[in-house]
RNA sequence: CGGGGCGUGGCUCAGCCUGGUAGAGCGCUCGGUUCGGGACCGAGAGGUCGGAGGUUCGAAUCCUCUCGCCCCGACCA
């Protein structure tokens, strides 16, 4: 391919609006054109990458069974609300009428009426196809013997996030490899949950890039365990906690915290009166403890001071589709820990778990913020099990500059609701799998999920088989999906220098840039022709830098920023000793040879590349 | 949703405070000289200053509304 016929314009500055690396330099590659808040074309080198990541996805789950279909991405309405979705899914879903339901508007509107437009919305784009395929298979699939199947499609995906921001990572619309199997029992869906964990291990590995599988949180609705697949980054909006002795990986959303000893339990335990002291100004948890002063104490250690959140609890009528309820409840922790409110909607089985108004809060314990404790407060109370065999602690005392001290929790709370682990593990916790290793932190992008979904959307939607008795059930269904436009904005957070993009050899728009230095020397041109030819004949997809009047130097930059993984240079200065040189993109390092081993050195080289590929993949 | 910021040629920005004929660099076109890490000279093309309304003799500039985009936040009771 002649770079003088592609649609390519690279920036030498970088647009203002672009904060992450992979957006910065994908808009300065020429990659990506956004045309929209978080909507973006992919323009043709981008859109290369992503076809070649496609197909890899293809050929590994090609392995497994998997059927490809392509379903709409304009949803009726009806499938939603039969799931209950229509209703639950928020904002996210983008709703809309088609001119049907305008009409009727119009009408109503013509009699003087005044309807509420969204009640009308009667279709939406698809964020996620559970539904559809749920409704394919129910109308497709009868029988035992069908059993089990798996569907897939790669598809562009519409999600009205409520912030979209980082380019491709967190886009409005984006592409989507998205999966669904159904089985007959249990059992099989399990042994395809693990068939599918490990054909993304292959995916992700054949990508070339960094990545751990991880253990995550399934949701308070649905599956009954899940692991999300992250590309290690930096920049990753996700913390991940791995041990160092064990297998044990996880979002620290879902990572099991070490129970601890209370380290001063040869204390004498005090009662919790008389334990008004002045705190005045004392508001950031972590100072509670040191300033406190009594006849015996000046000053306690962290691990003595407790925090208090006050929660709304919402649960949700599941079946009957309609319905919230909410409850008032609190938790209590080690104040130099954090909470993990994932944990404690688990715990509770709710459907979220929010801070309650600080206004609320500050009517409900008569105290200013920072003052606020469990103590008088009659709402069921969970504590952190950090806190088990704990006491003599501070907390708020309900009284604007006072804190309480000699607090027990299960003697002092008037609905103590037991010790859980609620808190976010951090990095250096003892590992509770193993009890030996220690927690890593890692930053990780979210690039797959693979999820046992159970029976919710086929008890839901009816999709049922009959087994060998004649006797009737519900699919159990599992959901994997990858994110594909995203996984190449993760490679790239992952493989950049300050010159430009290092893209893995599997997924590089081209693997050679063939830089033609002296395009007016015909010479030149006619060697950086045949080399250009000779290596597309053996299979290597050539990007030939032909374009006149540009100095070696712009070339160079471009071809950097570019950052296919093999530059071949061609140009009358190396001609002159009978030689073309061979850069690799990522170790700088150079080659020389003459234009007759182009295809022997650059497959030499590739073979380099790959095997370091290899041994630099994920675990 | 809350808070902040920004909208001026394709890109990065100046001009706005203090109203008076719309600018620079990069990129693009043409001519010439260059040619191994973003060359130089000369000549050009390209902008309803996000949009609407208002104030004014006169608005990119002041006022009002609106749209779009970006950031921060949804955190410590």
């Amino acid at each position: 391919m002649k770079q003088s016929r592609l649609l390519i314009q690279t920036l030498r500055e970088t647009p203002r609006d672009a904060d992450v690396v992979s957006q910065q330099l994908m808009i300065r590659a020429g990659m990506i054109q956004k045309a929209a808040a978080g909507i973006y074309s992919y323009l043709p080198l981008a859109y290369r990458s992503i076809r070649k990541f496609e197909e890899i996805v293809r050929e590994e789950l090609a392995r497994d069974g998997c059927q490809e279909l392509l379903m709409p991405s304009v949803l009726p309405a009806e499938l939603w609300q039969e799931s209950g979705r229509w209703t639950f899914y928020g904002d996210e879903l983008l709703r809309f009428c088609d001119r049907k339901a305008k009409a009727e508007i119009a009408e109503r509107r013509g009699r003087g009426e005044t309807p509420d437009e969204r009640s009308f919305y009667n279709f939406c784009l698809g964020p996620t196809h559970e539904e559809v395929i749920t409704d394919i298979v129910r109308k497709n699939v009868r029988s035992y013997k069908q059993l089990p199947m798996n569907l897939f499609q790669i598809q562009t995906k519409f999600r009205d996030e409520r912030r979209p921001r980082f380019g491709l990572m967190r886009g409005r619309e984006f592409t989507m490899k998205d999966g669904y199997s159904f089985h007959v029992d249990d059992p099989d869906a399990d042994r395809e949950y693990w068939a599918m964990f490990n054909a993304y291990k292959r995916i992700f590995g054949r990508l070339g890039v960094k990545f751990r599988p991880v253990e995550a949180d399934s949701g308070a609705i649905g599956g009954s365990f899940t692991h999300e697949f992250h590309v290690l980054a930096g920049s990753g909006e996700d913390a991940i906690l791995s041990c160092d002795a064990c297998e044990y990986t996880s979002n620290i959303e879902k990572t099991e915290a070490p129970a601890l000893p209370f380290a001063y339990a040869q204390e004498a335990v005090l009662p919790l009166k008389p334990s008004h002291f002045a705190t005045p100004g004392v508001i950031a948890m972590e100072d509670q403890a040191r300033a406190f002063k009594d006849a015996e104490h000046d000053g306690l250690p962290p691990d003595h001071a407790s925090k208090f959140y006050l929660l709304d609890v919402t649960s949700r009528i599941q079946d009957e589709v309609v319905g919230e309820s909410t409850q008032r409840i609190g938790l209590v922790i080690r104040a130099d820990h954090e909470p993990n409110f994932v944990k404690l909607r688990n715990l509770l089985g709710a459907e979220a778990v929010e801070l309650t108004a600080i206004e609320v809060a500050e009517e409900m314990a008569g105290a200013k913020s920072g003052f606020i404790g469990p103590v008088e407060l009659n709402v069921p109370i969970y504590v952190d099990r950090s806190l088990e065999g704990a006491f003599n602690l501070t907390c708020g005392a309900n009284r604007t500059d006072y804190h309480h001290f000699g607090f027990k929790p299960d003697r002092d709370l008037k609905q103590f609701q037991g010790f859980h682990d609620l808190r976010m593990a951090q990095e250096g916790d003892t590992c509770p799998r193993c009890g030996k290793g220690r927690y890593q932190a890692f930053r990780g992008i979210e690039v797959g999920q693979v999820f046992k979904l159970g029976t919710k959307y086929s008890k839901s939607m009816g999709c049922t088989f009959l087994d060998d008795q004649g006797r009737e059930h519900p699919m159990v269904m599992g959901c994997y999906g990858i994110g594909i436009t995203r996984t190449v904005a993760a490679a790239i957070e992952q493989n950049y220098d300050a010159d430009g993009i290092l893209w893995p050899w599997p997924i590089a728009p081209y693997q050679i840039h063939l830089l033609n230095l002296d395009p007016g020397n015909a010479e030149v041109a006619t060697v950086a022709d045949r080399v250009e030819r000779e290596l597309e004949a053996a299979g290597f997809e050539v990007l030939h830098d032909d374009r006149e009047g540009l100095s070696p130097g712009a070339k160079f930059k471009d071809a950097d920023l570019l950052g296919f993984p093999l530059r071949l240079m061609v140009g009358s200065k190396g001609l002159k000793d009978g030689v073309v040189e061979l850069r690799d993109r990522r170790t700088k390092a150079v080659v020389k040879f003459k234009p007759e081993g182009a295809v022997a050195e650059v497959a030499a080289a590739r073979n380099r590349i790959l095997e370091a590929l290899e041994a630099a993949g994920g675990r």
